[in-house]
DNA sequence: GATGAATGAGACTTCATTCAT
DNA sequence: GATGAATGAAGTCTCATTCAT
């Protein structure tokens, strides 16, 4: 028959679609609604029927609720890369302004946002996952401030693991007021930024081109 | 006998103070339970058990889990007071690195801790109760370093708003860091913050008594 | 002391008395507000507290709610008094509707009006107290009525039983709708009950004095 | 085979089916649970038990258990219908004796019985839905007693809404003892009834088929 | 696989009754 | 006796999860 044909041209893969399909919309759907209303708050049941489906096909996706979460949260971690801060020659404010904007724009596109708080608090497992994501952001940070300082490009006295957990602080911060929805200036942050990581001096040879490549010079 | 009658001063008020403790009791379990396991996940009834009352004796001094929680979070508003930011002369390092410490320390005497962050996000009364707490505190330390830049002691083309809440954000994500159980060095977060806010000049002259009454001084 | 001896004139009475209003009080206020919310959505503290009282002075007057209860009831069973019947000579109708209204005006003052119908369905004890009570009525009831039967003045195939009942009933119907707040026009029902009970030439004899002393005469 | 295909034509509700099933049967039990022990003093679980269902299947089908008792009352009112009193010629007192039974016998079929006397009292919404629907009964009543009257058939002094509430409020009492178990002579109740609406002679007229079609007579 | 009705444990809350003061 | 805080059993209702179709 030309209508098997015609199907038989995706031979086994509909079902397989279909189902990636429907674990897709599931997932979409439990973060929208763990978003406005939060985990506990959000019944399997609502979640379904988000998605669409029957209450009983999500169990057939995620073993539980909290199965669903995790899934949403190994999604999220990737988002969570580190700020990129490869500094290029230039206005290191301009950079930074640009950086920042780049970042929260690539974050909030899959942003399970207010999210995580609690739950992290109560769930052991979830909070390891977690914060091994981000211990390695972390250490990733803190491997180009340490090059930054050892190049004599900030201030030197300064603890590097403070000042890393510091950036990340008002980096998770500023995600949280945007998540709020309050319109952000990432002019006025990098600006703040640069004064907290980058004596004077060196802002003012950055943005005057001496020092042009950031990555192999030491010039103090 | 004369004690019986200073005792009598006092017409023993069994009752009350018994309510009071009873009251207490349940603040202090439910303190400690949400803490533990989080709001969602602690009941009316372990509260009750942990502090030693009936379920029944719980609904005597709070509607519902959620007024029990408005109290917690009245009695910590006032705990999260801003940091006591005026400034004398002498090392401004020292003296901020002082005055974090003081601060963190009255503060975790009656923390929430890791109450609030999913809480705030779906309950309107609850966010609006704590915002305009904050709004406070963060006009009053706006207030401060306005001061301090007119006086020209401050990175003068920086946001002060965005400068505030840089400090805000760093002070609250220290708190949760210490809630962690991680120990803080507030020496070295004093130094970021100091750089963060005073240009190195000014950090010197400080420190080395040049200017001596931050309160009066105008060196514009 | 003088004053001693004017207490002294109510030597141990006076508690006794306060007693009393105690007791009577808790019994207004059940009244009140058992025809108010009914009998399970009225607390124990609710007509403690009504009556001025501390809700554990309730325990002492009443063994439970339901003892109070059911001497609510017993007060009230003297209220279904039967409705006096003695008919004189005169016009019946108007002889009547006098009566009915005396009748509902001495039962509503001590009324425990829409309280009993579930009540009585469920508490069996109860239900026996108030049937022995009706039964103790109604006796009274058919006995007049048989009298007059056997004079002659009434409908001489009609069953007295049935007719007993059936007035009865629209007496407490009547009682009802009076409970309900509708006002009654007694004349019209006085008008309908004779048309049940006398023949219309019985009617007739009656109003036009023919029929002096109803207790004695038969005169058909 | 062809019994397939006509079993196909009723695709088997299997679902809907059991549905309306258990819904019926927590009404069967509510009915019956409510009759015997009281509305207020049934369980939803007791309710969900004696249906064989869990207590939150109870909950699927009802939104609590005051709406499942709306739903018996609703079911309960059409069997409130007014008596039939389309009058054809002959002995009215046989013919109403059979009225009545065939009335009572229609009621006692889907009976609240002794259920709504209290709870009406309490619930506004409750006691609208019934009183609407005892209005467009008494409507119903009135009217046809109106006719009669003008036909010159019943008393004529008589106020017809008075005497329609009588009628209404003795058959209200009959179906209650008819609930309390107590068996009913209607013969009697019937000879008592036409009393109350007829002259003596008209009722002779109308046994000796003096007046042959009473929906046609009119003799004024 | 999909469906959604069914399940029942457990959270929340009320209130009759007791009891220490 | 009086008080009213305390008790805890019991009712209401929700929802994660299962299971028959």
């Amino acid at each position: 028959m030309q209508h098997e044909n015609l199907v038989g041209d995706f031979p086994t893969f509909p079902k397989q679609l279909r189902s990636k399909q429907k674990r897709e919309a599931l997932i979409e759907s439990a973060k929208l609604l763990f978003n406005e209303k939060g985990f506990e708050h959000t019944t399997a049941k609502e979640i379904a029927a988000h998605a669409k489906v029957a209450t009983g096909t999500f169990y057939r996706y995620f073993s539980d609720k909290r199965q669903l979460l995790m899934t949403l949260i190994d999604n999220q971690i990737d988002s969570m890369m580190p700020l990129d801060l490869e500094w290029k020659s230039g206005d290191p404010e301009k950079l930074l302004a640009g950086r920042l904007e780049m970042h929260y724009h690539k974050i909030n596109e899959k942003n399970l946002r207010k999210l995580m708080p609690e739950l992290l608090l109560k769930d052991a497992e979830l909070a390891e996952v977690v914060n091994e994501a981000k211990m390695h952001m972390q250490g990733k940070v803190l491997d180009h401030l340490q090059t930054l300082q050892k190049k004599g490009l900030m201030w030197p006295d300064i603890d590097i693991e403070t000042l890393t957990w510091c950036l990340q602080s008002m980096m998770e911060k500023l995600q949280n007021r945007k998540n709020e929805g309050v319109s952000v200036d990432y002019k006025e942050f990098a600006k703040v930024f640069c004064r907290t990581l980058f004596p004077p001096d060196i802002i003012e040879q950055m943005r005057s081109g001496k020092i042009k490549d950031m990555e192999r010079t030491v010039n103090r």
